[in-house]
DNA sequence: GTCTATACGACGATAGAC
DNA sequence: GTCTATCGTCGTATAGAC
């Protein structure tokens, strides 16, 4: 149970944004279930914009900071990105409200100010694994971004496959199996 | 220049969809861009959410047809896959609006009554494609639903970046590129 | 079938007491 | 800082003339 009410309204936000969605998401709604009043939810946050912004910026930063920890903890870029897809059918699969919120959501509907989720800071360091493995020659020469696309984009469709429920298994059980497909994607061919 | 009413006010929900977003379109913006009044829109269709919807209908419709016509005129996987990509980055280019409806569109959160987009016909008909492929020995033996999600996952994930503005070159100009990394990810090694 | 005018409800946000 | 009560706006949908 939350006791800090800025809190209290974050987390039923996220609750009701994933499912009901946020247009549908009224700010009666998230006085209601938080049990905050309207004043106090207005005292915290400017509008309702600005619970959503908050909740994003919350997001990317924690994100940040577990991919920054995955780059110092491993050498190479197939260990780090290996890593980066652990990390995220890990946190799908515990709080799929989180991973929904990230990356199922349209921000740039309700949140035009901040910037598209791929040009995040989350998402550059994850391109900069996949281009050191290009420098060192684990991964084939060619654009970044489509390097990038390739081998992430398999694994976060199966994730958004999970959150609309069409798996019929548990997510992590496709993991070796999607890791290998991408791997072999972008992989230069001596290794 | 449209004439029949329920085209104009197709086209230019279509439009209004895309560019600010269906919670942020309101019915007053559709009657007054596409100049039909109000009477007249709800003459042809129940309510907001009936113009999504067929909006929605018919563009799974024309993807259906497209497809399976892809499907009576290529032989192999291989074949029929790079042509659905190929047809898939069209569209992109030609109506991004189209296509942003059609993948990049939370449809559930106005749409909850239709099927998600991955379950609808046209899905089914690619991952069909992939089936057939590991039947005759050209896609690795997988699960479909992995070898689908590798094998088309980087392309979407491609078309999402152009649709988001994030790519500095066309779109058709990493085609190549992303096919040759998607067939690798799931080509059988014999092939 | 097509239009204008309007009813009705819901929502975001504020005011002001405690 | 926290609350309740309320205001003004806007959007959907309908009524009813032509």
């Amino acid at each position: 149970m939350q006791t800090h009410i800025p809190n209290k309204v974050l987390t039923t936000a996220l609750n009701l944004f994933t499912t009901k969605g946020y247009f549908s998401t009224s700010m009666r709604d998230i006085t209601a279930d938080s049990a905050v009043s309207t004043g106090s939810v207005y005292h915290y946050f400017k509008d309702k914009e600005g619970v959503a912004t908050a909740l994003y910026r919350s997001m990317i930063e924690r994100m940040r900071v577990a991919l920054l920890h995955i780059v110092s903890t491993h050498d190479t870029s197939h260990d780090q990105c290996h890593a980066v897809i652990s990390l995220l059918f890990k946190i799908a699969e515990e709080e799929p409200e989180v991973m929904s919120f990230m990356l199922y959501t349209k921000h740039r509907e309700f949140l035009p100010a901040e910037p598209p989720v791929c040009s995040s800071e989350p998402f550059e360091i994850m391109r900069s694994m996949v281009q050191s493995g290009m420098d060192k020659g684990e991964i084939e020469q060619r654009d970044v971004l489509v390097a990038s696309t390739c081998l992430y984009g398999g694994a976060i469709k199966m994730i958004t496959s999970h959150l609309d429920g069409i798996l019929d298994q548990p997510l992590s059980s496709y993991l070796d199996d999607i890791w290998a497909c991408s791997w072999r994607a972008v992989a230069s061919s001596k290794s």
